[in-house]
RNA sequence: GCCCCGGUGGUGAAACUGGUAGACACGCAGGACUUAAAAUCCUGUUUGCAGCAAUGCAAGUAACGGUUCAAUUCCGUUCCGGGGCACCA
């Protein structure tokens, strides 16, 4: 009986989807245990080998942990929101949530064909709206939000609101700043907008204005990393930065938080150190300096306050405040050509001349704050307007960039240190002592520091101040495919949405190109984002006469449909029934409530008898014609179409009015005030508290970064149906924190910063029992790709005339590797010489031109690839023929070619094509991925799973390489060879395994076990190997020792382990055995081969019992022949006895 | 420039807190079985020198130096590769 892993593998994997027998309960007595594995952006290239890397270590962890008892939760998801799939719209004009869909299919299919133990049942996807749901809900928490000082936690919006108009916002001392303290009285005068304005400057998430990068060839807002060198990435047009309203989190504020958690965690040590950097605080101090007769003074922030008496000038960043006030007559000219040069410079080209010194003097002249010396301001494009106060004080003895400032604009440098400055270069250590520094000298800089600190706060110069490199988050993108704001602006203000009114879905859209203005393609989607309330008469006669403003009303579609339903509705409000006359005389003039209602007021198409727009009541009265069964028709759509709008509707008959028009207002100003209970506080459009109606009302059109439904996924696995809440609270205590998180190092500061914030506030709210997402993070290293690339001949040559050559009818000429890489000069001569041969009618001069002009490398792909050979036959069958009539130059320079030509003919052909290589990312364009369903399909999921462990350590990135593969193939049939033999067929016995037997096997748990543990995958499977080598050595078949090591080896070859045990007559899974218990008496030896060294040479090796002392050890030792041979008579100097390890004799 | 991580046979790599460097596997070479192939198995495989051989000696973990009875491991300097940050005051 053979291997048969196809079969074996497509039964295990349909006999546990049949069992359920990955679903796991939140219910369990057996400790929990939550590995996740970072979920991939399902792209549509599909899963390559790099990918399961990480997803097969912590599945192997998974099955570990549940054979060890614990109930385990190790779930899997989609990060499906996302560019990708919005570009790949715009170019095709598939809606992402098709092609999402598709590669979710392909990814899961692909994922079940390796065996992973995932409970599906608790898949995530975060552009699912029942997902993306709880996202907005976070938002929403978030911006509802403040970050309290004084407990350094954030807390709900409402108590600072409260606060605000009980105590208002009074300074802890000094006076009151205006703008930014204000007293409980000020704040209740205060308007609605004016109120939001100052709380939008709280709130964890807000809108604020800040630059992005504009296209205006593109018409769009451009990521970073789509601007290259200040153009487009696509066409080249040029980038400029602009001012734009965008949303932000208010991550600085976690930021001392985020620093201490990562004590808290485990994390590799390059991982934190990466987040401490992102985070970047420095500590340090802030000091103002007086300019001339100004009142304001100019702040600077230092680290190094101990310089204070080196400063020879100040420096301000070309965009600060004070530049243009501070500016003296003469030099404004100059200040105005500086100003000018620095717009035109991008903070690419900024960064790419880093050693270049520009600035320019203001003229101005600040006073030192202690020796009151005049200290020259100047402008200086190395400073930067974003970090510290915008402002630097200049110490050219103590820092090299103000070295090399002054000494470039000849400042005079003054020198507070003494010999330890050389005037060569700036001394920038903290070691020097200080002179020429008043109260700091003779102090040691680093011990001067705190002090120079303390005078200055003393004398009210300064203060201490910590800084921190990271800004706020980002939150906006002017994309689709993201989660839409729950928010709407009216007139200006964000409000936001109830929790009831989620999810808001993204709309369907048809294009997905930018909108005006810099906006999102959902701008272009009019109908989703004017919410703008029907205007009054009034308002509509403005609106219709101004032309390139045709607004008709928010959910009417063209100006001759709205232009009927108006000259209708008027035509009705002259024929009104008895009934509604009588109810006009009731609600009109705010007569209810104070509520505003309109009649016959059109909506789209429909005219309501009555309508209240502020809470979207509308109130139909009975008229004889409604019995009419076609007109109930048309009553029930039109109720369900202003239903899914937001209205609702109450109905009277003519008689109900007539009769008791008192029970009539009874019910109507009761539905007010149930809708307003019911749509209480910040729903928009006219749902709020308020009286007044709002004249415009937009919804948010940007949409939120890839980053928010990857922010809190993990939480949403623990409960993933629950649709009252984000996750129960029961769950998250239960399951806590991830206990294991496994993922690449490229989400260091952007996913797991993020994450982390989050989980925070989550737990500031009290939402969730823990304030670190995860418990330990395992970076698996990256699988790069191996490319291998042709060479093609370029034909931009010239002939001998000095004319360019037309390539258009010469052949494509490809070039083998090894004859490009003899960099000799013969190599063109040798070219030249073949190329003529091949093209006899041109006479052209290849010998001027450099080696690296003559040919463009082109990525093949690597299937077509043997090792570093090309099959050529494969390669002219590439990209639909496009290199079919191609001609290849072999690395022996023999010519291969589709047709016959007087070539070097009649030799004997076997050149070789051979491509050149280089490792990079792997990557569908560079044709270097390496599909797992290729190998799963040749040598099995099991063999896969065990290969992609064996290649090395999981955190080390490594070229991906297949030639290793058969080696762990080999291994498993070997495996299988111990209970089938071709021959006998099944072999395996019921006898007592002997102790040597016993060792193996518990030799093999114990490694196993620790391995398993630490993640040392590559070594656990060369144990496994061992094993197998050594129990096939024995010939040992018996079940008591081979079940034992089916259950160590099931984590790893989950379906071979499965079939054996099954085999053997268990019952159940091996997946739930119970992992085997280490039994230290079957590893304990009587004796113990010794190394013996001398002078730490080895030089023999003898047997000693393992319970020998130092005094048996020497004496065995000095007996032993070979010792003797080296000690030559001598007594030994010294004897090192390691008990159990090894002997070392110094002679 | 600054901060991390790494550098070991032809290749992927192993060596627990300093204690037999190269486990395990690939590749390669030789052999067995076979008409042949596949599959399987066996032997060898760091380098140099000596030997028919078992074996012995020497060198060897990027380079140099140090600490130690003993260093791939700890310390210092330099070189190379990978990653991150970058006029951050």
């Amino acid at each position: 009986m053979d291997y048969d892993f196809r079969r074996i593998e497509k039964a295990w994997q349909n006999k546990w989807k049949d069992a359920e027998a990955y679903k796991v309960s939140n219910d369990s007595p057996k400790p929990s245990f939550y590995v996740l594995d970072m979920f991939p952006y399902p792209s549509g290239a599909g899963l390559h080998v790099g990918h399961p890397l990480g997803y097969i270590a912590s599945d192997i962890y998974s099955r570990y942990k549940r054979l060890k008892g614990f109930n385990v939760l190790h779930p899997m998801g989609f990060d499906s929101f996302g560019l990708p799939a919005e570009q790949y719209a715009l170019e095709t004009g598939q809606h992402p949530a098709e092609t999402t869909e598709k590669n979710i299919a392909t990814f899961k299919d692909q994922l079940d064909k390796i065996g992973f133990c995932y409970d599906w049942s608790r898949e995530v996807r975060t552009s699912d709206p029942s997902y993306y749901k709880w996202t907005q809900w976070i938002f929403l928490k978030l911006y509802n939000s403040y970050f309290c000082n004084t407990q350094q936690k954030a807390r709900p919006i409402a108590d600072l609101i409260e606060k605000y108009a009980v105590k208002g916002a009074m300074p802890k001392t000094g006076e009151m700043i205006p703008g930014r303290h204000f007293t409980a009285d000020q704040w209740n005068a205060y308007t609605k907008t004016e109120q939001e304005e100052i709380l939008m400057k709280r709130r964890l998430a807000f809108s604020a204005f800040g630059e992005v990068n504009w296209c205006e060839a593109l018409g769009t807002v451009l990521a970073n990393d789509e601007v290259v060198n200040g153009v487009s990435e696509r066409g080249s047009h040029p980038v400029i930065k602009k001012k734009m309203r965008q949303w932000y989190l208010r991550i600085t504020q976690y930021a001392d938080r985020l620093l201490q958690g990562l004590d808290t965690v485990d994390f590799s040590d390059s991982m934190k150190e990466m987040q401490r950097n992102w985070i970047g605080k420095s500590e340090g101090a802030e000091m103002e300096f007086s300019i001339g007769d100004y009142s304001e003074k100019i702040k600077v922030y230092t680290t190094r306050p101990d310089t204070i008496f080196g400063v020879d000038f100040l420096v301000l960043a070309p965009e600060h405040v004070l530049v243009s006030q501070i500016t003296s007559a003469e030099q404004q000219h100059a200040i105005d050509e500086y100003l000018n040069y620095v717009k035109t410079r991008s903070d690419r080209e900024r960064m790419a001349e880093v050693k270049q010194v520009t600035g320019c003097f203001t003229g101005a002249y600040a006073k030192h704050p202690f020796t009151g010396k005049p200290i020259p301001v100047w402008i200086a494009e190395y400073v930067l307007a974003g970090y510290g106060t915008g402002a630097i004080m200049g110490v050219p003895c103590g820092d090299q960039r103000d070295f090399a400032f002054a000494k470039h604009f000849n400042i005079p440098i003054t020198n507070i240190i003494g010999d330890a400055y050389t005037g060569e270069e700036a001394n920038s250590t903290k070691e020097a002592t200080l002179q020429n520094s008043d109260f700091l000298n003779g102090l040691l800089m680093k011990d001067a520091i705190a002090i120079a600190i303390s005078k200055t706060e003393e004398l009210g110069i300064g203060k201490r101040k910590v800084n921190y490199r990271m800004r706020d988050a980002g939150f906006s993108r002017q994309r689709y495919w993201g989660e839409p704001f729950p928010i709407v602006w009216e007139d200006g203000v964000a409000i936001a949405l109830n929790e009831n009114d989620l999810p808001l879905v993204l709309p369907h859209a048809e294009k997905y190109g930018p909108g005006p203005e810099g906006e999102g393609p959902l701008a272009n989607i009019t109908e989703w984002v004017d919410l703008t309330p029907n205007p009054s008469p009034k308002e509509r006669e403005l609106r219709e006469h101004s032309e390139d403003q045709k607004e008709y009303g928010y959910i009417t579609s063209t100006a001759d449909e709205w232009k009927n339903t108006l000259a209708f509705a008027k035509q009705n409000r002259h024929h009104q029934t008895e009934a509604e006359e009588i109810l006009w005389e009731l609600v009109r003039n705010r007569n209810i409530s104070g509520y505003k209602f309109r009649r016959q007021h059109p909506i789209s198409g429909f005219i309501p008898d009555f309508v209240c727009l502020e809470q979207k009541l509308i109130i139909e009265v009975g008229g004889d014609y409604h019995n009419k069964k076609e007109q109930e028709l048309f009553d029930v759509a039109r109720e369900k179409w202003l239903n899914e709008f937001g209205f609702e509707i109450i109905k009277f008959t003519n008689q109900e009015v007539a009769e008791d028009i008192n029970k009539v207002e009874r019910t109507i100003s009761q539905k007010l005030e149930d809708m307003q209970k019911k749509y209480s506080a910040q729903s928009p459009l006219l749902r709020r508290g308020g009286r007044g109606e709002v004249s415009s009302a937009r919804r948010e059109t940007s949409t939120m970064p890839g980053y928010a439904g990857s922010s809190w996924y993990f939480l949403r696995y623990m409960d993933p149906k629950n649709d009252q809440t984000f996750c129960d609270r029961k769950a998250s205590d239960y399951w806590g924190q991830v206990d294991v998180y496994v993922g690449g190092t490229e989400h260091a500061v952007g996913h797991l910063l993020y994450s982390r914030m989050w989980t925070k506030v989550l737990f500031d709210l009290g939402l969730i029992g823990f304030e670190e997402p995860f418990k330990k993070l395992v970076n698996q290293g990256m699988i790069q790709g191996s490319s291998r690339f042709v060479y093609r001949l370029n034909w931009k040559f010239k002939d001998v005339s000095g004319a360019m050559i037309n390539p258009e009818n010469l052949p494509t000429i490809f070039l083998s590797a090894g004859y490009l890489n003899s960099k000799s000069k013969d190599v063109q001569k040798l070219l030249r010489e073949e190329i003529s041969k091949i093209v006899n009618d041109i006479d052209f001069d290849i010998d001027a031109l450099s080696d690296s002009y003559y040919y463009d490398p082109i990525h093949a792909d690597v299937s077509m690839v043997d090792g570093l050979e090309l099959n050529l036959d494969e390669f002219r069958k590439w990209r639909k023929g496009e290199f079919e009539t191609a001609i290849f130059i072999c690395e022996n320079g023999e010519i291969k070619a589709p047709f016959s030509f007087d070539g070097p003919g009649d030799s004997v052909k076997e050149g070789k094509f051979i491509c050149g290589s280089e490792v990079e990312k792997m990557s569908k364009s560079k044709y270097n991925t390496v599909n797992p369903d290729v190998l799963v399909e040749k040598y099995g999921a099991d063999t896969f799973r065990m290969y992609e462990m064996f290649l090395g350590p999981v955190e080390q990135s490594k070229p991906w390489d297949t030639k290793g593969i058969e080696g762990v193939h080999r291994f498993l049939k070997k495996l299988w060879r111990l209970f089938y033999d071709d021959v006998k067929g099944k072999v395996w016995s019921d006898e007592k395994a002997s102790d040597a037997e016993f060792k193996i096997l518990h030799k093999t748990i114990k490694k196993i076990e620790q391995d398993t543990e630490s993640f040392s995958y590559n070594t656990a499977v060369s144990a496994f190997m061992v094993c197998v080598n050594e129990l096939t050595d024995i010939k040992c078949h018996k079940k008591e020792v081979l079940e034992q090591v089916l259950i160590l080896l099931s984590p790893y070859a989950p379906h071979i382990s499965e079939e054996l045990w099954d085999a053997l007559g268990n019952e159940g899974f091996v997946i739930d055995a119970t992992y085997p218990t280490l039994e230290e008496k079957y590893l304990l030896e009587a004796t113990k081969e010794y190394p013996v060294s001398i002078n730490g040479k080895l030089r023999a090796s003898i047997n000693l019992p393992t319970e020998v002392n130092q005094h048996e050890a020497e004496q065995a030792v000095l007996a032993n022949e070979t010792i003797q041979k080296w000690l030559e008579g001598n007594p030994p100097k010294k004897f090192i006895f390691v008990k159990g390890r090894m002997i070392n004799v110094v002679i």
